[in-house]
DNA sequence: CGTAAACTTGATCCAGTTCAAAGATGGTGG
DNA sequence: CCACCATCTTTGAACTGGATCAAGTTTACG
């Protein structure tokens, strides 16, 4: 099964209770899966695709929060906390996902604590991401956030690496907090410094140099 | 006991085994509790007087993550999380605190679900403030972020307001992201919107004109 | 009261937004 | 398999919000 961040973790029983209330589904592309204030009664997890979360402001424009990727949970945050959804989220590119009532989540996490663990363990991760991203946007120049997206997305020994990136660069540019031109400008300064993009393909030569920069 | 709104949510027995672990302390401005990346073993909770907690970038600068006030909790997503603290705190004033050591905490949730519980809510608090701060920081102006601080913060039924900030401006600027310069300038061009500022002192005259910013 | 710290104000500068338009991409049906 | 069209991306130019630097000014507190 495909949401295995989730379900590996936890022990048989409470994989299979949550198995038990899962309804899977896909999404098309720009589908909203709910809006900012509605009252929040599911939560997600990711199988395949990217969901986009974001707020919008009183005259429409949009500031995305995080990107959920395969795997990701949406929505931990109201398993306890209730109420309604703080944000809206979209669906980034054609997706499918997990939707698990809350009501029940919330009643078996009660029981087992296994859950209640998984569930922890990614409000924290979402939290410490929430916060890096923060720092970044306060500390970081465009090609500095960029040239760090790239480091952590070959995350290796320091020998050149080349990757694929795994959704649109308009989309990255919303996860760093840049306008699409912006990020654009970023890459083309980043060839400066040993960075091939041609299409959705990345060459990191000297990830060394990046880090400097 | 002053930690009310961690040992309030408690019933009687898991409030009486966080007593037992708890180490009262007072600090002086400016003292650090923590480092990034330091091991991390204690969770604090605030008591009296304000925690700032940032992020360096590699030539000294900080941004501002999170402030944390009395009641609030520090280091939940280390709970489960462990590791390492994932940023720097420091006093910004003379403050009380109570420590907990991490791994008795843990234990103490692994056995009792009410405490699990109020760490949940913390820290889909604190991933909510996360996720508007970095709107906010993406969608507003100075101005306009100053506004949001001055409603949330006299929280009223439309009437005219005033108050006291419970922190010093320099403060107040780093929590909004903004350098104190910037923070001057935002309530000088507020003043032409019914808000006066004399020290700490703030007078909000019209709620609904501060809304329409 | 006097001094150190906090705050304000002014001037300059720069990163990133916005708007406009040209150029590349990729998925689709013929 | 290729051509086509919508969509995404790049580039350019002008503008702007906020940072930074440098003085002054006020405030708080011993």
């Amino acid at each position: 099964m495909l949401s295995s961040r989730l379900l590996s973790q936890l022990g048989v029983e409470s994989a299979a209770a949550m198995m038990e209330i899962a309804a899977i589904g896909t999404l098309p592309a720009r589908q909203i899966l709910f809006r900012e204030g509605e009252a929040a009664d599911t939560l997600f997890c990711v199988l395949s695709g990217y969901i986009r979360v974001y707020k919008l402001d009183p005259d429409g424009r949009e500031a995305d929060v995080e990107l959920y990727g395969p795997g990701d949970l949406i929505g931990v945050s109201l398993v306890f906390d209730g109420g309604r959804y703080t944000a809206t989220a979209q669906a980034a590119e054609p997706s499918t996902l997990a939707r698990f009532d809350l009501k029940r989540v919330r009643e078996i996490a009660g029981r087992r604590p296994d859950l209640a663990l998984v569930l922890m363990n990614a409000l924290s991760e979402q939290l410490a991401s929430a916060y890096s991203n923060l720092a970044n946007d306060r500390l970081h120049t465009a090609p500095q956030r960029v040239a760090r997206y790239l480091l952590d997305n070959c995350a290796h020994d320091g020998k050149a690496a080349s990757f694929r990136l795994p959704y649109q660069k308009s989309l990255l540019a919303g996860k760093l907090g840049l306008a699409p031109e912006a990020l654009s400008r970023a890459f083309s300064m980043l060839r400066g410094h040993g960075v091939n993009v041609r299409g959705r393909f990345v060459q990191v030569e000297d990830p060394e140099a990046l880090r400097r920069i």
